[in-house]
DNA sequence: GTCCGGAATACTGTATGCTAAAACCACGGG
DNA sequence: CCCGTGGTTTTAGCATACAGTATTCCGGAC
C-alpha cells in the first residue's frame, strides 16, 4: 500500500506518527469511567488493579491520577490513595458560581474582540446544536453545546481565562449532563440571543446574557438536585 | 456554615506525625529554583541532573514536573522533556486581568458573609504587613499581602473559587515580586480601605476597591516593564 | 462481651533497570 | 562551502522491584 502520498491532507497537517503518551490515554480511560459511573463517587481507585483492567504499568497510572486530582475528579490522599471525587451540592453550586463569572467575562471579551469569521462559526456550531436539538440527540446536544461555549471563550482573546473555563467547564460536565435534557430548548434560544449581541460587539449585553444563561442553568441544576 | 463542628479542633488540629511525600518536597524545590531564577525561563530540565541534584531519584521528580505543569511552571513536551516556563508580557496581562476579575468577585463574597473573627483576623495581618513596610522588609510585605488575599478568598466561603484564585495568585507571584518595592506603600492604603468595606458587609464597595486596587498592581507592572 | 494490642496484609511511595525515540554531531557528497 | 545522511548519544517513557506505612482483623485479657 501506499503510504508516501496523502494529498488530502497538507503536507505537515499532523505529523504522520505522534505516539501519544501513554498517561493520556489512561487518564481518559477513567475519567470516562468516572463519567459513565462505573466507578462510584468514594470509591477507593487501586493502582494495581487499574493498571492491571488497562494492561498497563502502575507508572502511567500514577501519573493519570495526579493529573485527574489536579482536575479534582480524584482526591489523593498521601500515603493511602486515590478515591473518586464526591461531588457535594454545595460544591456543585459553587463551581457555577464561578463559571457564571468566568463565562460572562469570556462573552463581554468576545464580543468586544468579534470578528466575521468568529461570529460565522459560532452561528455554525448553533446551526449544528439545532438540528440535534430537534434530533432529540441529547449527546450531540451536549456537545455542541461544549463546543459553543468553548469557541466564545477563545474568542475572548485571553489564553489565560479560556484555560480556567475550560477546566470548570470540564468539571462541570459531571453535573451538566443529567439537566441538559430538560433545558435543551431554551437555553438554545438563549445562545442564539448571545450571538447576536458578540456580533454587534456589544459587550455588556453579551456578558449579561451569558450571567444570565449559566444562571440558569445552575439554577436548572438545583431544581433538577432537589427533585431526587 | 454547615461546617461539621469538631468539637476538639485543639487535639487533633494536625495530625501529629505528617510524612511530607517526597514528590512535594521536590515540587517546592524545584520551584523555589524557578522563582529565585536559578532556573531560567526556557531551560530544558532534565530529570537525572535534577534527581541528582536533589538526591532523590528520577520517579518523584517526574510526578513534581507533572504537578510544575498543571501549574504552568513548566512546559512538558511529550517525547522530549520539561521546560521551564517562559512568561510573555502578554500572558502577565491576561494573567493579572483573570486575577482581577477573582479577587474582586471574592472580596464582594467575603463582604457579604463576613464575620467578627474573619475582620479581626484581617486586621491582624494588614498591621503585621504595615510593620514590615515600615521595617524595609520587602519579603514580609509580600508574604502579608498574599496572606490577607489569601484570607480575604477563604472568607468568600466559596472553596472552588478559592482554589482558583490560589492557583492564579501563585502564577501571579511570578510577575509580583519585583513591582512590590515601589507600590507598598499605596497598595496598603487600599488594603485598609477594603477592610473597612468588608467589615460594613458592603460587598459592592469591597468589590469595586479590590477591582481598582489589582488595578493598580496590573498598571503598576505594566509600566515596570516597560521600562525595561 | 468489649476493648486493647499486635501481627498479618495490602497498598502506596520510592528506587532502579530497560527500551525506544528524538536530538546532536560528524562525515561525506554535491 | 553548504546540504544531506548516517551514526552516536542522550533522555524521556514505561516496567519492575523493593521498602515503608496505614489498615484491618484476630486473639487474648479485663
Amino acid at each position: 500500500m501506499s503510504l508516501t502520498s496523502k494529498p488530502s491532507e497538507g503536507i505537515a497537517a499532523r505529523q504522520v506518527a505522534r505516539p501519544v503518551p501513554l498517561r493520556e490515554t489512561v487518564y481518559e480511560a477513567i475519567l470516562e469511567l468516572i463519567i459513565t459511573g462505573e466507578l462510584k463517587p468514594g470509591q477507593h481507585l487501586v493502582e494495581k488493579e487499574l493498571a492491571e483492567a488497562l494492561g498497563v504499568s502502575r507508572q502511567p497510572v500514577r501519573e493519570a491520577l495526579q493529573w485527574l486530582q489536579k482536575d479534582e475528579w480524584v482526591d489523593l490522599r498521601p500515603g493511602y490513595g486515590a478515591f473518586v471525587h464526591s461531588p457535594t451540592p454545595e460544591e456543585a453550586d459553587q463551581l457555577l458560581g464561578v463559571r457564571t463569572l468566568l463565562e460572562a467575562e469570556s462573552a463581554r471579551l468576545a464580543a468586544v474582540n468579534s470578528t466575521k469569521d468568529g461570529v460565522a462559526e459560532l452561528k455554525q456550531i448553533y446551526k449544528s446544536g439545532l438540528a440535534a436539538l430537534k434530533a432529540d440527540d441529547v449527546e450531540a446536544v451536549v456537545a455542541a453545546n461544549a463546543e459553543l461555549h468553548a469557541k466564545i471563550t477563545e474568542m475572548s482573546g485571553n489564553k489565560v481565562l479560556n484555560e480556567l473555563a475550560a477546566q470548570i467547564n470540564r468539571r462541570v460536565r459531571w453535573y451538566h449532563t443529567p439537566v441538559a435534557k430538560s433545558r435543551g430548548k431554551q437555553a438554545w434560544d438563549e445562545h442564539s440571543a448571545l450571538i447576536d449581541a458578540i456580533a454587534k460587539k456589544d459587550g455588556d449585553t453579551a456578558s449579561r446574557l451569558m450571567r444570565e444563561h449559566t444562571e440558569h442553568t445552575r439554577k436548572s441544576y438545583l431544581d433538577h438536585s432537589a427533585e431526587d
